[in-house]
DNA sequence: GTCTATACTGAGATAGAC
DNA sequence: GTCTATCTCAGTATAGAC
């Protein structure tokens, strides 16, 4: 304990596996610094605030599996010459989560919430607008009849949904029994999303108000 | 404002508004009680504590939406002899929302927000079971093919989609322009949706590991 | 029954001693 | 690098004026 930066890494490990079980809000440092059995102004001087704490927390985490989506998204364009297929680049976004998650799976919780909580938009846009404009070229060239703004719209209704099954609270659906494993969720998603991406486009405004 | 109810009212106007605009967590009751210009202790005498204030402008505003959604699946439901349709299905679930956020956008903000973050599960189960065991219930009818544990799950995807598409904002979508009306945006989404729910299932587990 | 004034506890943040 | 003390502001609780 004679600063190694073990105190950092403790405080990082805590943090995230608190987030992630109760949520950015519902967490005090107070509350971390006790499991971590550290002083409060230690997080202070090795991260500024606690906002920048999640930030880190964010960083570690979701770095190596940005890394791995871009490697197997190159991959695949390489092997299909510019023209990838939808199906592949869903499950090549979402399967590197799937990996993590088995691992981490309090981190993964826990990107779940920011992406759905608007509190943090900042936090998470950064950590992924790389990310974010590679794979939206790439569902573009796999779908190349469909226009640039529904595209977009799209992708927003992804990220939606993808935020719900990562944060994994079956609000609507008392049905589900255990919380079944990430990979198999995530291939129940797959397949959902590929189905909107290739539905036919909404009717225009209709002149009725009345339904 | 001689208590007519004045000082109830404004506090429940002003928490709707600022609640949509910056978020639950984001607003503290100090911010409201100076807009509303009423005495911090008023709110605890009408309502208790903060998160029932919040129940309350929940309760508020979404009752009116859900009876006429009831209301209007229970006419399609007549008319089409308890073989409802998927698209009909969506449009009358999200039609309701839209017509609130042409009068009240910082309502329909706020819904988009507490449906995202895990943050407040109780709250908003506690107001759509009703609704969403209707609802749940009338896709099933609409789709006897599909399995109820993917129907449950494609239900759970589906809420996240429209609770991102409820506060709206294009995380990952850049390209977007201007806000678009809320019309618009509910019947792409219901498009997307209903290519969802009709998507083929999922192939089963894979045996490779790797991608 | 309605509202006001005020105090209490716990949050995040900061300064400075060691 | 670490820790103590302290600051400000949050949500909450209570006593009492009208």
């Amino acid at each position: 304990m004679i600063h190694h930066g073990a105190t950092k890494q403790r405080i990082l490990d805590t943090a995230e596996r608190l987030f992630g079980q109760y949520g950015y809000a519902a967490i005090s440092l107070r509350q971390i610094i006790a499991e971590a059995e550290v002083n409060l102004a230690a997080i202070h001087y090795h991260f500024g605030s606690k906002e920048d704490l999640l930030d880190e927390v964010v960083l570690r985490g979701v770095t190596p599996v940005n890394e791995r989506r871009l490697e197997l998204l190159e991959a695949h364009e390489a092997e299909t010459g510019g023209r990838p297929d939808l199906d592949k680049i869903l499950e090549i976004f979402l399967m590197p989560m799937a990996d993590k998650a088995s691992r981490h799976p309090d981190f993964v919780r826990l990107m779940g919430r920011l992406m759905a909580e608007g509190l943090l938009p900042t936090i998470i846009q950064k950590h992924f607008q790389g990310i974010a404009a590679r794979f939206s070229a790439a569902l573009a060239r796999a779908l190349p009849d469909l226009a640039p703004e529904e595209l977009a719209w799209r992708i927003h209704f992804m990220v939606g949904a993808i935020a719900q099954t990562m944060c994994g609270t079956p609000a609507f659906a008392p049905i589900l029994g255990e919380p079944a494993p990430f990979h198999e969720r995530l291939r129940r998603l797959s397949a959902f999303l590929a189905g909107g991406f290739r539905a036919p486009l909404p009717q225009p405004e209709k002149i009725e108000v009345q339904l």
